[in-house]
DNA sequence: AATGTTCTCAACCGCAATCTT
DNA sequence: TAAGATTGCGGTTGAGAACAT
């Protein structure tokens, strides 16, 4: 249980990072509220668990970021939106709070852009299921690395060799027919080269190479376009 | 040098999702 | 199955640093 006023707040000693570097060494990572309990850190788990995934950790890059990693995050943030966890997934070492920093005090002044720009909030509990399950976020465990595609046994493609990659350079309302399902460009509103992989009767995986995203599209019957959710902040 | 202003980023907060009992 | 505990996310805050006057 956390709570009251027995948990210390604000930035933390050397001494305290210690403690939780110690601790972590033994106990490993997880069960952060065992954190005080073992340890005798006056701090919650909450602080705890935020304090090694930001700054403690070894993965964790301190650098500055690269022209390289500004041109991944703002491509990923047209994309994504505000969805700093799944950002940070693609950037190798670097946290969402990183990312999200970054982006509000370097980026979005780089791009002229509000920093204030929200992201597309789910409306509904099962609206924010889909957005949850519509992309192919990274294990904690495996943070950086790429999701790979699901198990070529069991895909077949969609498409010939040829007929695989559909080139998608704006958001007009082209249509694209995949057997006998359909599409609309616009309404994915995504750039770059993608390739669409059948996975079951209901479900599509789209492989951006410009991005190395792979992301799910699950067919929705309740909708009555093919789209689960839609990407209004582009 | 002193003071005021702006910027950066670590850490907090509230909430929702997920896990555990 | 329900309720409480824990985890994870994104928005926000505020202390200290950097910069301007």
């Amino acid at each position: 249980m956390e709570g009251g006023n027995e948990y210390k707040k604000g930035l933390w000693t050397v001494e305290e990072d210690r403690i939780l570097t110690d601790y972590i060494r033994v106990h490993g990572k997880g069960k952060w509220n065992r954190v005080n309990k073992v340890s005798g850190l006056k701090r919650s788990g909450k602080s705890c668990r935020l304090r090694w995934m930001n700054y403690l950790s070894p993965s964790v890059k301190r650098s500055d970021f690269s022209e390289e990693e500004d041109d991944l995050i703002i491509r990923l943030h047209n994309l994504l939106g505000n969805r700093w966890s799944l950002i940070a997934g693609r950037v190798p070492g670097r946290t969402d709070n990183q990312v999200k920093n970054h982006w509000n005090s370097h980026l979005s002044k780089k791009l002229g852009v509000s920093s204030k720009r929200g992201k597309p909030k789910a409306k509904t509990y099962s609206d924010s299921k889909r957005a949850k399950n519509n992309f192919c976020t990274p294990s904690s465990e495996s943070n950086s690395k790429l999701q790979p595609l699901p198990n070529s046994e069991s895909n077949s493609k969609i498409f010939g060799d040829h007929e695989a990659a559909a080139a998608i350079d704006g958001f007009d309302d082209e249509m694209m027919n995949i057997q006998d399902h359909s599409f609309s460009k616009s309404k994915v509103g995504f750039s770059g080269m993608w390739e669409a992989t059948m996975v079951s009767n209901e479900k599509f995986w789209f492989h951006n190479d410009d991005l190395n995203l792979y992301s799910p599209y699950l067919r929705d019957p309740t909708l009555d376009d093919h789209y689960p959710f839609q990407f209004d902040n582009l």
